[in-house]
DNA sequence: CTTCAGATGCTCT
DNA sequence: GAGCATCTGAAGA
């Protein structure tokens, strides 16, 4: 399948966030590539969202990431110690992105396995192996994403996501976000897309 | 299945 | 100095 354009990525941010779902995150390394199906999805918007980083045109070191290109990546920390993986959205200038919160592994487990616990897949638990990359900063652990990845984009470098059909079978269930309570008006909007089915 | 505490460091005030 | 777009392991139901 084909690598989805920066036109893709330049549009309404809550269309982008929803037609990411069953698409292909590509992780690309020295030695291999780490693919994963994108399962769930948060849209977080500058111009009218408390809980977005560049809420009322804000710009810092952190933020000015959101600033740039559609389809340039934004990674922070969170908790001192998870990565978030974002992509910028809508046209240049206009802070929005989408949070990628979960994905499940296409193959490549033993690398994944390895980021996540150190440990080869086959020595993994059950309930380790049902939730490799079923959060932000899990995803970002499989992955081997860190602020090195921040300010790149995903037309050439280490990472990209390649179009593909929504899997026979599945839903779309629409959510509010997680983790934003602070966000007072921002945390009730259904801005949150899962990927449920057959998966 | 659920709740709970603790880890940990950057970001912005 | 306060707060954070989180995860884990332990313990209880």
């Amino acid at each position: 399948m084909k690598p989805l354009d920066q036109a893709f990525f330049a549009r309404d941010t809550l269309t982008v966030a929803r037609e990411l779902l069953g698409k292909t995150l590509v992780r690309r390394t020295e030695d291999r590539d780490l693919m994963c199906t994108i399962t769930e999805t948060e849209a977080y918007i500058g111009r009218c969202d408390k809980a977005c980083h560049a809420y009322g045109g804000k710009r810092t070191a952190r933020t000015q990431v959101l600033y740039a290109g559609p389809g340039t990546v934004y990674i922070y920390l969170i908790y001192g110690m998870y990565h978030c993986l974002n992509f910028v959205t809508e046209p240049r200038d206009e802070p929005a992105a989408v949070l990628i919160r979960g994905a499940v592994p296409m193959g490549n487990e033993d690398s994944i396995a390895q980021n996540r616990f150190s440990r080869k897949y086959q020595d993994l638990s059950a309930y380790q192996r049902k939730h490799l990359m079923d959060g932000p900063g899990k995803l970002c652990l499989a992955l081997g994403l860190t602020r090195a990845q921040n300010a790149t984009d995903l037309f050439g470098g280490e990472l990209c996501v390649l179009d593909a059909p929504l899997p026979d079978g599945s839903q779309i269930r629409t959510t509010k976000r997680i983790g934003i309570d602070y966000a007072q008006e921002a945390a009730e909007f259904p801005w949150r897309f899962v990927l449920e089915g057959s998966v």
